[in-house]
DNA sequence: GTGGTCTAGACCACG
DNA sequence: GTGGTCTAGACCACC
């Protein structure tokens, strides 16, 4: 699994960081039961401090992606992982809102902000079966 | 127009301003080449800090959505907004595509995903037309 | 509002303020909407790192008893702050099975726990009221 | 006596254990002189380590709820086990005290809490007749 | 001024 | 060895 951070973006590592572990689970890198790197080893690896990955992994539990298994240590959720749940819903709604708004004031239509979601749909998809 | 700020919101407030008057222009309920309160004036009425409302102003500004005359003050650009530029379609697809993973991951579909899209634009477009 | 912390205790600090904070609020010396310190000047009153205290808020703010209002800081949740959710009746539950286990095997009635808990809500209300 | 222990709990293994040897006591399916498998037996049944066992032993015999022979091995005490000492009282409130501050918060009356404790109990009771 | 993030280095409980 | 907690000190965005 290679994770790549961006030390000069304004999102926060920690956040880059989820988002590379969900895709790594979204696309099949990181198969349920799978082990993650413990909270040093995985800071070391990637140059950063081990409170860093340690506040990433607590969000991923939160969530439900990751499990802290008291033997195997930090795995990937070998049941089913989160659903789309109505607060999730809700939070996606609200973070999609403003982002479609400036799309439909810059004239964009509706046909071509689908086939931007769709579009990167169908890479997750081929990531994963390929 | 009306604006609502939350200020418990993770949003800053200079962001939720800006994103309230983009959707005032993509309603209609700014129309081109109306005038917007000065700073100071939007301030006061706000009841936030003078700051606040010139940082989004001036991103307002930058993406071509108003115009800062030295005498007519603030005013919603006349001719033509912002369109979809390359710059545009890079940035949207940087904020989309983790959005996208996690739908993805929690098992949503894109059938699913571009409904929800396409409602908030005809949310839009009603509103636009009331 | 008054603070005390047992450095001693194995219960950690962060859950420690925690406990003290949803006590204020539960007896009323903390009324909704009312102000609480800034973390770093909490912080340096109890003698403990901020860290700490920003871990307590934001565990408080997770759960509804605080809000993080971006003028007036960290203040007590004005609206209604959590109820019974099914969640926590499933949490509460969890704490309480063990406790109850013991005390059985101990020997202890129903009766005799139940009268140790009305005690405690009695006191709880007569600092509410006094 | 079916141990299942949960290494994704919060609750160490060795209090998980602790309680659930103390429930088998409780509801008689352990009966007072009945033999305890060896720490060594008891930690390959459960897959775990050989001190965890150790220490759960240690805090069962440091409450009176068995006793260690050095011949005879493991036994649940055929005496009767442990009563409510003031000592006992004491710990239990301070455990009880935040649960129940925090319920109260929460507007869930005295009634109520107590209700679930009753549950609790009566689950005990017919455990121990059925 | 505020909270949010990151780093560095330490100790502890658990297994 | 692991994760959990705490400290100390720094920089940043926001208001």
């Amino acid at each position: 699994m290679l994770i790549h951070l961006d030390f000069q973006s304004d999102i926060p590592i920690y956040l880059q960081l989820k988002m590379q572990i969900i895709e790594g689970i979204a696309t099949g890198k990181l198969k349920p039961g799978e082990s993650l790197p413990s909270v040093r080893q995985f800071a070391e690896d990637l140059g950063i401090n081990l409170h860093t990955v340690n506040k990433t992994y607590n969000l991923l539990k939160q969530d439900g992606f990751i499990l802290v298994h008291r033997q195997k240590g930090v795995v990937v959720n070998p049941d089913e992982g989160p659903k789309v749940t109505e607060e999730y819903l809700t939070q996606l709604h609200t973070e999609l809102r403003p982002m479609i708004i400036e799309a439909f004031c810059r004239g964009m239509s509706k046909e071509e902000f689908n086939k931007i979601c769709s579009q990167i749909f169908l890479e997750l998809k081929e990531k994963g079966e390929g």
